[in-house]
DNA sequence: TTGTACGCGTTATCAT
DNA sequence: ATGATAACGCGTACAA
């Protein structure tokens, strides 16, 4: 029977879902005759349509189910970023906010959604319940879940900031040319005891120093490769590097392991950063222990945020919202048909007023 | 080997979609029971079980189709959050970040995802096409176009940072009471002379001098209490206020409209900034122009994001994660069957280095 | 423990 | 310009 009948007993609280055959019914016409008065308005007469939504309106209808839509069409209007991380974290970050806002400014052009996807555990349900067209996989650890889950779905993918793949789309930057830069920059001033303030190696990070051997496993391709990129500068010359890794990118954890190095290591003259937020933190460390930048201590970022150039903080800069619109195009031509690229961005160091010689003291 | 029929043609690229019901007919089962292997594991032993996810494996299944478990289901598995602007905006306002973050958090524990739909022209179609089980509109103008093509959806909804509707649930702050401490202190304080930096009006926004017309009609719930407040505030002493509207909420638009003000009105000894992103700003401008802050020039901002802290700017702190959790709250309850809720945060001023008396000098 | 049968709400295709 | 029909891929009673 009709799940409308003359007889209904609740008429406007019962919410019974009203549907484009109810609307069709109404009419007496047909139910694709509906279906194209919201398609293809040019498929039927003015007259009509406009029945059709006078009585759409009426009855309570609002336009077809987006949830069968999709399933007909195959569809889901949205694009599923990754993230790894719960999301609030995503939001904290400014960079991960520009990247995110790059992503959105290149899938706006094609109309399509974003949906966000935490890499809490127990990703795999999520991934697997999302309705979406394709991935991006955003700063995933190697071999992590959220990259084997996404992959699983066998949709377009781009992969962001990770170790590149074989076969599967991604953009990056040159991680480990701009760390080299930034360890040469301190070096090329004179500092020979250097602290690095590191983000997280592994899912499982552990605040405090780092062994050597944890650093060459580090899970997150980034991190690794920057580590890489200041030891190699490094290399050649006797400067020693000091790494304690933050157990979150948020400037309170740059403090705290700024703080921890200085108070391990005072003959440290600078603190190479391995991000703005960690930076600022650090920043804050030291004018809290009265250590004046840059002459008693350099400090350096990485990603040259916004903030950087304010601060006067020097830093490595990476396109990072470039980074964030490519990842959705290179999504978009995927889905378009096209082969799926690489691409690297490059980074670049720019020196502000937060680097300097060391003081000519007695250092150590 | 094959992934489908003997006779395929295509062996590799042709990606025929595997189904659910393929699965079952390569075992000799019943969709039912592929299905439960997947949703219901309890309902079939696990040695079947076992078998069937082996295949699937094998025969390229990534298990049940989102879209269609959608529909079946009636439930989408995830939240729409409406931005009356470009997304790319949202991420790089601080305080919008930090509202989402705490959305997600909320959404989070129910393994809901978030679809973030931008404002742009044209939304009615992203909002009739969003595979949401319900919306937050945030920062809506009244009326938008945003939020009727919302409602007209009937799923659960949460107004935010809007004129409240009755019947339909909201999350505010007292916008009002935060600009009228702000704008006291700086009576108090001796300032007569006050610049506001306001954000936009409407959805077109008109930078430069507001009239008070225009300030009246202003369409943006929050801008317009925000002034009302510094008016009240200043409405029975004998002050002037000068409101500059910023075309966006960006550090550099709060300094183009702290330089025009400063520039048309030198008399003015403070300003009110209705965000600390332009407070960034307009404090970039004072610096420019060579401004102390506070002795010439008093800076006042509002959100109370935690770079006010840093900066020690005084500002107007919301709990702005809060509130985000708490809209996302609210549409959860609502989709248990909870009635809908209205609930309003307080706001507070915090009061720091960047605001101080006026220099006694000849001031107009 | 497993299978049957049906429908979720829509849209594409083809016919009229 | 409009209609009939058949999917789209799955989940859930209920029967076996």
């Amino acid at each position: 029977m009709a799940n409308a009948s003359p007889a209904d007993v609740s008429p406007s609280l019962a919410r019974v879902r009203v549907t484009l055959k109810d609307i069709a019914r109404q009419l007496g016409v047909s139910p694709a005759t509906v279906s194209n008065a919201y398609n293809r308005p040019d498929q039927l007469s003015a007259e009509l349509r406009a029945r059709i939504l006078h009585t759409a309106q009426q009855l309570g209808y609002s336009g077809p189910d987006p949830l069968a839509s999709n399933l007909r069409r195959g569809r889901a209007r949205a694009m599923g970023v990754l993230y790894d991380a719960p999301l609030s974290y995503a939001f904290a970050d400014p960079a991960a906010s520009l990247f995110l806002g790059g992503v959105a400014a290149a899938l706006q052009q094609e109309g399509l959604n974003l949906l966000l996807i935490p890499g809490t555990r127990d990703v795999a349900p999520s991934v697997a319940s999302a309705s979406v067209d394709g991935f991006i996989v955003y700063c995933a650890q190697d071999g992590s879940e959220l990259l084997t889950s996404a992959l699983g779905r066998g949709l377009p993918l781009v992969m962001v900031d990770q170790a590149q793949v074989p076969g599967i789309a991604h953009v990056g930057i040159d991680d480990y040319g701009g760390a080299h830069a930034a360890a040469a920059h301190l070096l090329e001033l004179g500092h020979r005891s250097i602290g690095v303030v590191s983000l997280g190696l592994s899912e499982r990070p552990q605040q405090g120093p780092v062994s050597l051997k944890r650093e060459r496993q580090a899970g997150y391709y980034t991190t690794r490769e920057r580590l890489r990129g200041y030891r190699d500068a490094l290399g050649r010359r006797r400067a020693r590097l000091h790494v304690y890794e933050a157990l979150q990118n948020t400037p309170a954890e740059g403090e705290a392991q700024a703080r921890a190095l200085l108070s391990a290591h005072p003959e440290i003259t600078a603190l190479l950063c391995m991000s703005d937020v960690l930076a600022m933190g650090a920043w804050r460390a030291a004018q809290q222990l009265g250590y004046a930048v840059p002459q008693r201590l350099s400090l350096l970022g990485y990603d040259d945020l916004p903030v950087a150039a304010t601060l006067g903080l020097t830093s490595v800069y990476q396109p990072t919202e470039d980074k964030g619109r490519l990842a959705g195009e290179l999504l978009l031509e995927q889905l378009a048909g096209a082969p799926e690229r690489q691409v690297r961005l490059p980074t670049e160091l720019r020196v502000r007023a937060s680097t300097a010689a060391p003081e000519a003291q007695s250092s150590g």
